[in-house]
DNA sequence: CATGAATGAGGTTTCATTCAT
DNA sequence: TATGAATGAAACCTCATTCAT
């Protein structure tokens, strides 16, 4: 049920972590213990699911984004995903800003793994066809390239961000990876 | 007590979060948990001490070495405050990988933003005195620059980082934070 | 209805008792946990249903070997009294063994002794038409010949019975009743 | 603690296996459930416990009764046997009753089987010293024995035995051991 | 009649914390 | 000061039962 996934994340922002409990779920979402049950096995699989569903939505962005960039110049293809990743991370800015807290939580290292791959891959295959640059590792500049965008936003989203800030945080992530792109591109 | 400390880690590593009791932690420390409430109040308290030990070494690394390096030119800056950042998380890798699975346990957000305050202080403080580049809002930059090296740096220990990838981390991020900062100077 | 009846069998022997719920009987049953409160009030109707029936079985199949074999003398009375309990309790041995485990969840109490009085009062009468031997206190002697029916009628089904001591089972038990009974009939 | 073992038997019989719950025997014997699990790390092990120490006393009564009239004669072992076992049942009646409810809620079977073997090799090595008989198959004859004291002893404790029975009860059963015992001896 | 999602009381278990020794 | 048994609130989860469809 959707009311219970909802219910998660408001009770994971109002009331933290620690307080995340079955029982405040399921009142929050307005329906009793054992109808949560019905849906999410375990109190893990619940957390599971939410984490998992605001990742895939992160992860489809970018994907399109770098699909939709394929042969570009270096400059567009940072604008599309950058843009993706930041739009995607601050639509449900609640959302994202709850799950940095139940990450750990979880035995979610896998799923946290799976999906940077998946970004990873969706990167690599994109910087591959740059029409203006070629690289030699591009595992490793794929791998910087995700972290790169998501060290600010975590930083900005658990800091609680400024408006001003966040209207910033765009631009200064273009900057950060098209630099560190140009910088590591391999001479024409 | 330092056996305290050192239990802490050793019991978040191996047991995880989720499984650190104070019990488990007296025992490993090879004390009682009387013992243990003699020296932290509470839970919260034992966890927060780990934590501020951690970030607070961290800090001080990067503070030294933006001390050291006023003056210098942007690539010297960059190479030093990396280098002592990336030295002070992997120093004690196991702490800081443990870490990072406490935070959400613990109302641990005023101190992490305090402990950032002090990276983006010692860090603006440096970048002013750059001796080649001048920057418009060192706040903003200062933050990108910080968010920048933490969010490799988390990936990689969180991945479970290949030495490979380890080694060549140092060098990515300063490809990365000196393309960054580049970008950014304003002209001079 | 009788899809029921078997589906609490097959639980409670597959899934023993402490796993044996309403809604898995209904779900092996192949019907709704609705329909299966339609037949029955409640889990102890349902038990206590499953148990009366073979508990009537049995008392049956003794009460009937008793009535044919009056007049008869002990042997006769012992081997048809035997069978009959042996033959009653292994046709269906997989439901006999399964209610041993259910008479604790239930308060069975007074419908097995109601059964056990059925079958001292078969018995009772049988013996009081001896052609062979005269008794003293027959309402003594019917309840420990019931018991001895008992006794290793339960070890052997509780125990996992090997082939050989099954098959070995009913000689024995006539042996035990009838080596009793003489040595508990009067002087002649 | 000792409490618990005796407040747990208290419950079985006041409140029946069914409302046997580690709260409510907790409350039973004074303290609070958390003790209750500082010794038995779950329910399950206490009830096991409890039915351990009951089936292990009786175990050791037969045992002993049995080595003690080694070499005796048929009239004589089956006396002490079945005196041994008889006490060792009566003697602690409410235990006894109680601990028939639970052995269904168990994973019993292994114990009860281990018990058995015992009883049943005890008097295995007993019979095979009698001075005035010889048996074939002792594995089944001390089954059958065994079996033949544990029936009516059951059927006695659950039914609610009256106190002329409790009495007779012995009697009868070295009559119906003893009686069958003969009946299998093998000729001289 | 049949269904099965919803209910919620109640069971088992954990664990931070205290305090008499 | 150190100990660790005792505490009990509170967490997770189950399952008999109901009732709108």
């Amino acid at each position: 049920m959707d009311a219970i996934f909802e219910a998660t994340i408001q009770v994971l922002l109002g009331d933290g972590a620690r307080r995340l409990t079955t029982t405040r779920v399921a009142e929050r979402a307005g329906v009793s213990v054992g109808t949560l049950y019905q849906y999410y096995p375990n109190k893990q699989a619940l957390l599971f699911a939410v984490l998992q569903r605001h990742l895939a939505r992160v992860a489809e962005a970018v994907e399109a984004a770098a699909r939709a960039t394929h042969h570009a110049r270096l400059s567009v293809m940072v604008a599309a995903v950058v843009g993706a990743f930041v739009h995607a991370k601050t639509e449900r800015i609640d959302e994202a800003c709850a799950l940095y807290r139940v990450a750990s939580e979880l035995d979610s290292t896998e799923l946290v793994k799976a999906v940077a791959r998946r970004n990873r891959a969706a990167i690599s295959a994109m910087l591959a066809t740059a029409s203006d640059a070629r690289f030699d590792d591009l595992a490793l500049i794929s791998f910087m390239f995700s972290a790169a965008m998501a060290g600010p936003t975590r930083a900005m989203l658990e800091g609680g961000a400024s408006p001003k800030m966040l209207r910033a945080l765009r631009g200064q992530m273009e900057s950060l990876c098209l630099g560190y792109l140009r910088h590591e591109a391999l001479p024409a």
